[in-house]
DNA sequence: ATTTTCAGTAAACGTATGTTCACTGATGTT
DNA sequence: AACATCAGTGAACATACGTTTACTGAAAAT
C-alpha cells in the first residue's frame, strides 16, 4: 500500500499504476502481490479505507485540540495544514481518485467523504454553533465546507515546498472561503 | 481526440489509456497517431484546450440566453445542466484530470478554470450584481462558484441516467449551494 | 517435535505496449 | 501533367504486462 501511494506521489493516477511496478517499489516479486490482494481493485479499496481512517483522525485531532472560540476557523485551518503535510500521500490519493479514475473507487471515496461530512455536522451541532439551521441546511453547509477542504488540500499539495509566503497565502485564502460559507449559512432563511 | 474521450467515458483516467487502444477505438493503426501528436501528453493538452473552448461556450450561452432577473440562479443552472448533457465527454475529462493524474495536465486544467473564473467575474461586474464587493472578494466568490460548478457537474455525470427525480434533486441542491455562496458574499465585510 | 500457515520466490505463458521504418494512395499545388 | 503534401498502412522490435504454477523457509500452532 505504501508503495502504491509513493508511486502516486510521483504524479499518476491509481489506474495508471501497474502491479509489477508496485511490487518492484515494495521490493518484492510480482507474485507476492496475490498473497495480499486478489487484484489491483482490492488494493484501491484498501487505500480508500486507510484514507478514511486518516480523515477521521483529523476530526479527532481538531476536537482534541479544543478550539478557542475566537478565531476558530484560523486554528482549525492550521491544524488541517499540518495534517496534510503529515499525511501527504493519503491526500494525494483522495484528491486524485475523488474525481477521476474508476467509478467504483470514486464512489468509495465519496462515501468516506459523506461520512466525514456527517461527523462534521454532529460536531457543529454539539458545539452549538448555527443553532437556527435546519438539518438539511446544515448538511449542505458542511458539504460545501468539506468540498472546499478537499480542493484546498489539493492546492496545498501542488504548492512548491518550503515557500512560507505561498503557504501563508493559502491559509488566508482558505480561511476567507470558509468564512464566506459560514456567513452565507448564518444569513440563510428557509 | 474523440476516441480518447470515449474511452475515458468508460471509467478510466487519461493516464490509464494506451496509445494502441486509442488508435484502435479511432479505427486507425497505431502508427497513425504520430501523424497528429508527438506523444500522449500532447493529446492530453489538446483535450484540455478543447474543453476550455467548451467552457467558454457555456458562458456565452448563458449570456446570450439573457437571464430573467428573478430566479437567475435557477435558469443558469438549467442551462448548465443541459450543457453538461450536450458535452458530457468534456466534463468527464475535466472532472477526472482536474484533481488527479499528471501534474502538467492538472495545471493546464486549472489554468482553464482560472480563465473561466475571471470571465465570470467580469460578467458579474457588468451585470452590476454585488456592487459592494472588492475585486479580491469577487474573485474568491467566483472561485467558490466555479469549484461548486465543477463538483456538481461530476455528481450529475455519476447519476444514473433517465431518472428525472434525481436530476431535479440535483438542480435544487446546486441552486441551494449557489444561493448560500451569494448570501455569504452579500454579507461579506472586508 | 511435528505440522500448519503464510509471505516470499523463480520461471514461464501469452498478450499488450510504444516506437520506427519504408511504403501507398488520394488530394491539392504548381 | 508533374509534383508535393499528408493521413493512413503493415511489419517489426524490444520491453513490460497480469497471472499461474510448483517450490522454499521461517514463524506459529498443535
Amino acid at each position: 500500500m505504501a508503495a502504491a501511494l509513493a508511486l502516486m506521489g510521483e504524479g499518476r493516477g491509481f489506474g495508471a499504476l501497474s502491479l509489477r511496478e508496485i511490487t518492484a517499489r515494495a521490493g518484492v516479486v510480482p507474485a507476492t502481490f496475490y498473497r495480499h490482494f486478489a487484484n489491483l481493485d482490492e488494493l484501491g479499496f484498501a487505500l480508500v479505507e486507510e484514507s478514511g481512517i486518516t480523515l477521521r483522525r483529523l476530526l479527532r485531532d481538531v476536537r482534541r485540540t479544543g478550539l478557542p472560540p475566537t478565531s476558530m476557523l484560523a486554528s482549525s485551518v492550521k491544524i488541517f495544514r499540518q495534517f496534510i503535510e503529515d499525511h501527504r500521500a493519503h491526500f494525494v490519493f483522495v484528491s486524485a481518485e475523488r474525481g477521476g479514475g474508476s467509478p467504483a473507487l470514486r464512489a468509495a471515496v465519496r462515501r468516506e467523504e459523506a461520512h466525514f461530512r456527517h461527523e462534521l455536522v454532529l460536531d457543529l451541532r454539539q458545539l452549538g454553533l448555527m443553532p437556527g439551521l435546519s438539518s438539511q441546511t446544515l448538511e449542505m453547509t458542511c458539504g460545501l465546507v468539506v468540498s472546499t477542504m478537499m480542493l484546498s488540500a489539493a492546492e496545498l499539495l501542488d504548492l512548491p515546498s518550503n515557500q512560507p509566503a505561498l503557504e501563508r497565502e493559502w491559509v488566508e485564502s482558505f480561511v476567507r472561503q470558509l468564512r464566506l460559507i459560514f456567513l452565507g449559512a448564518r444569513a440563510w432563511r428557509e
